[in-house]
DNA sequence: AACCATTTCAACCGCTCAGTT
DNA sequence: TAACTGAGCGGTTGAAATGGT
């Protein structure tokens, strides 16, 4: 589109952060906040690119990061994750609190594609690698078009499924209770992943009208049907109540679409 | 101690999306 | 409606750190 590029390069720095640019970053942002990050390297004195300083501050200077090693509990929870969602770190991020897309994105590639393989499973399609080989082919090639994001062989840029889950989806995690577990109970199907309990809840767009019939709404959804498509992951994963999942009330159930991991079909 | 291989992770790049004009 | 712009995302790269011989 011949775009304008995002910074003039002959004058920006590159490459490693100094503690000095560390701080005026720092200081800028606790003065100011975030925001117009085109902007911002010029104004609080940095000879960067904005998406550098945004890049800085997100994956290493804000305060809410949580450093550290990644729990065994904290590798399941991006093994699933990563099962429903394939390659989408910030969605997976925003699951793990203090954890940023890119350290998740690292810790996937340097740590658990080994862990899965060690385990005969395959990372991207979360299949037994041995005679797995149809793994690839089977439901997994149909659920592109079913709407799941078919975490098999991702292209480096995949075209948008037709319903897949867009870049606005929302998880909604619910004030957790006593126990941490706000949505365990009261489950008549039994969950794909029964020990994933995250209280997902995606939602795409505000809740329309249902299409007139669910069913054809699965097979042939329109653009603007898809577009008002409510994917609800609390009832796939077990809640039923309005108590975790508040989609149910905003939207009609016949609404709903249900995901189920890995087959990519809709429940 | 020195060298080489491997691993880790911060940072960059190119792209898409959403908002604005 | 189209063009433009800023923000954000995911893939990739390369320097630094670590481990092995």
């Amino acid at each position: 589109m011949g775009r304008s590029p995002c910074c003039e390069k002959a004058h920006t720095n590159k490459g490693a952060w100094t503690k000095e640019e560390d701080q005026r970053l720092i200081a800028y942002i606790k003065a100011h906040g975030e925001g117009c990050w085109r902007s911002l390297p010029k104004a609080a004195g940095l000879l960067r690119c904005g998406k550098s300083c945004r890049l800085r501050w997100m994956n290493y200077l804000r305060p809410d990061l949580k450093r550290g090693n990644f729990t065994d509990d904290d590798d399941e929870i991006i093994i699933k994750l990563h099962a429903l969602l394939g390659n989408k770190w910030s969605l997976i991020a925003g699951q793990l609190p203090g954890r940023t897309d890119n350290e998740i994105k690292n810790y996937w590639n340097t740590h658990i594609k080994r862990k899965l393989l060690s385990r005969g499973i395959d990372p991207q399609t979360h299949r037994p690698l041995s005679g797995g080989s149809a793994a690839a082919g089977s439901g997994l090639t149909t659920s592109s078009t079913a709407g799941f994001p078919s975490p098999s062989p991702v292209p480096t840029r995949p075209a948008r499924p037709a319903i897949a889950i867009p870049p606005n989806v929302m998880f909604a995690r619910p004030a957790p209770s006593e126990d941490g577990h706000s949505s365990s109970g009261g489950s008549t199907d039994a969950p794909r992943c029964p020990d994933l309990n995250l209280d997902l809840d995606l939602s795409v767009g505000p809740p329309c009208s249902p299409p007139k019939t669910p069913a054809a709404a699965v097979t042939t959804p329109t653009s603007q049907q898809q577009q008002r498509t409510t994917i609800c992951l609390c009832y796939h994963l077990g809640v039923r109540s309005g108590d975790a999942c508040s989609c149910k009330t905003a939207a009609s159930p016949a609404g709903f679409r249900f995901l189920r991991p890995l087959e990519g079909q809709y429940i």
